[in-house]
Order: C-alpha cells, then sequence, then structure tokens
DNA sequence: AAGGCGATTGCCT
DNA sequence: GGCAATCGCCTTT
C-alpha cells in the first residue's frame, strides 16, 4: 500500500481507532516564514453522540467540517485565545475528529520557538522550553503557525499543511481518559507516548 | 439581543 | 495547585 493509501485508510477509520493510528504520523506545515514538521506523539478522539464532542448537539457552522470527509483539518478557537487543531475521521457524514494533543517538531524548531516565544531561539537551549514548545494542543497550533485559515485544509493532498505517513514504531503507547472535558470524562479516548 | 462558558495556557503562590 | 486572560459560539430570552 502507498503511503498516501495507508493515511487515507488510518482517517477512514471511527475515531477511537483511528486516533492510535495517527500516533506517530508525521505533520508538516510549509508557511511563508518557514518549514516546521514533527510527530505526533498525543491524540485523542471524539465522535458523533460522544458528549464530550463539539458535534454531540448535531451539526453547526462551526463544526460543519467534522460531518465531512475524512483528512480535512478542523481548527476551532478557544478560551479567546487558543487555537486548537483535530483530523476529521470516519466516514462522509459522521461528525468525528482526532485532537491534536501534542507533537515532536524535528524540524524548524527555530521557527517554532520565535512563534510561541516571540523572540529568537537562543544558542542555549532552555530544556523546559523546548519541551513546551508543542506539548499541548495550543501550543501545537501556534508552534505550526495553524489558525482558522487551516479550517477544512485536506491535509491527505494539501501542499502547504499535509500528514505524512510513517511506519509504526515500537514506541510503547498509553492510554487514559481525555483531558480538560466535563462530560463523558471517564471514557479513555486518549493516547500518548510514555 | 444577551449571557455563559470552553477539547487551554502561563503565571503566581 | 489555583486562577486570570479573552472572545466566538451556542443556548436561552
Amino acid at each position: 500500500m502507498s503511503s498516501t493509501a495507508n493515511l487515507k485508510h488510518i482517517v477512514s477509520l471511527p475515531a477511537p481507532e483511528s486516533a492510535p493510528q495517527l500516533l506517530g504520523q508525521r505533520i508538516t506545515h510549509e508557511s511563508p516564514e518557514g518549514l516546521v514538521s514533527g510527530t505526533i506523539t498525543e491524540v485523542e478522539a471524539y465522535q458523533e453522540g460522544d458528549q464530550a464532542s463539539h458535534t454531540f448537539n448535531g451539526k453547526t457552522a462551526r463544526t460543519s467540517v467534522m460531518f465531512g470527509p475524512a483528512g480535512q483539518m478542523y481548527v476551532y478557537f478557544t478560551y479567546g485565545m487558543h487555537w486548537c487543531c483535530n483530523v476529521v475521521v470516519d466516514e462522509d457524514g459522521k461528525g468525528s475528529a482526532v485532537l491534536i494533543r501534542a507533537v515532536e517538531i524535528d524540524e524548524g524548531v527555530d521557527l517554532a520557538w520565535q512563534r510561541r516565544y516571540k523572540e529568537k531561539i537562543s544558542t542555549e537551549y532552555s530544556a523546559k522550553r523546548l519541551k513546551d514548545l508543542s506539548n499541548g494542543p495550543a501550543k501545537f497550533a501556534q508552534a505550526f503557525g495553524i489558525g482558522k485559515s487551516a479550517y477544512g485544509v485536506d491535509l491527505l493532498t494539501d501542499n502547504n499543511l499535509y500528514l505524512s505517513y510513517e511506519e509504526p514504531t515500537e514506541r510503547k503507547i498509553v492510554q487514559t481518559p481525555r483531558i480538560g472535558i466535563s462530560k463523558a470524562v471517564d471514557v479513555p479516548w486518549r493516547w500518548l507516548y510514555k
């Protein structure tokens, strides 16, 4: 199977099956300022009928893309200041997506650093700040320069913002309940590398 | 037309 | 560990 076909298969699955398979996949954003790329290391699954999902109360203007074809980006704005990114998954018509909660950046660290901290990267790397670069959903969005304009972008075909397939690795995966929600708090649909 | 609140983060104690 | 910041969306009048 080709890389694109592998990805296509992964995002065609229901969210709770798709999410753990998106762990380890690569996401890249090429913007006028430069390229940032890294490995997805933490995800959460949300789907229609799931009380914690934005689609629980049906389709709205904000969530419409979640009901569309798999592989598109669902971006939402929250807490008055943060953007968060999801990969739309499952069959066309199902309101499902996988929230990208953390990415390990291995290309474009300088650019990511500038976007996050509004300053040039110093020769003396702060270990904590490096770790904090993209270890949260809104941190990832900021580090990658992703905002409203990414809404609905097809991550399987777009030339600037795209997923690329990586073979599964031996990295140990942990499964836990989702973070920061008030409904369906016991549903264990968060996956991350140990 | 108005009000409450969130799939978060960073700073303060 | 607690809490403020900040605003678009959705629900309720």
